[in-house]
DNA sequence: ACTTGACTTAGACAAAGTCCAGTGTACGTT
DNA sequence: AACGTACACTGGACTTTGTCTAAGTCAAGT
């Protein structure tokens, strides 16, 4: 995880305080924070970071590509530190946590050059959805 | 297009002068509209029809499986009203404009069960992301 | 230590959506 | 055909999520 720290640096990052704690908590745990959630930790931490810092620096984190933006369809974004090891969600349709999977297949495969209509596809998002354990026995 | 009428009164959904014409709004073309451009044209045909109304009479249509709520992550939900043939979708990353497509394979199949964690999974949903024609000459 | 420009802050603003109290109306019953 | 009632609609206030800006602050090179 300070990997991350040392991989921002090399991009030349300002590395400042705000930053680092928001690196830390999206490295903290791999749960799929929204932007408040993270906002929210990142304040445990350094009470008077603001919530326009948050956002930008989350955007840049998803710029630079070290950080996945997961907009399953509930209200906010989420962000997924683990955006090295390409993977797809699975979604629960009640309470709206995630996990991550890895189908089998290659779904970018499966779309014929006529289906792209003169598009250029970069990128293939599969989200499942069900119904989690904990929500199926309430 | 009328069927749909006919499917939600034996549903037993009482036909309202305003939920005629959100139905009429979605069947009328295969755009993938937002909720406010579904109220934008439903006010041209019923000028007092309110924001609450069309927000209900979409959601309720998407409960019933009539409509389908696509969230690619853009900031608005589109519905889409061509939920009885299964296919998924194909986004400009840049202006947002969507197509229906139909990629061959059946990604359900694609999700072993060790990767499924108990959740009941009842559906799949296959986002392509890209640049469109229109945007790549810009 | 100084300087500078990138970073941060607080708060106003905007967009998308939800909620509620009061009013209106579709439809089964008479 | 008229009635009554439960369901639907309205308009506006409110909430949530996210963006913008002007002014202040601070990391890092010299």
């Amino acid at each position: 995880m300070s990997d991350l720290l040392e991989r921002l640096r090399g991009r030349g990052w300002r590395m400042t305080a705000q930053r680092r704690v928001v690196a830390e908590v999206l490295a903290g745990d791999h749960v799929h924070l929204t932007a408040d959630e993270v906002h929210a930790r990142a304040v445990a931490k350094l009470p008077e970071i603001s919530r326009a810092t948050v956002y930008n620096t989350l955007g840049e984190l998803v710029t630079l590509g070290e950080v996945l933006e997961v907009s399953t369809d509930k209200r906010a974004k989420r962000y997924d530190p683990n955006a090295h090891r390409p993977h797809h969600h699975l979604v629960c349709a009640q309470c709206g946590s995630i996990r991550d999977v890895h189908p089998t297949g290659n779904p970018m495969a499966d779309l014929p050059d006529s289906e792209r209509f003169g598009f250029t596809v970069s990128d293939v998002e599969v989200t499942y959805r069900g119904i989690c354990p904990n929500c199926a026995k309430a």
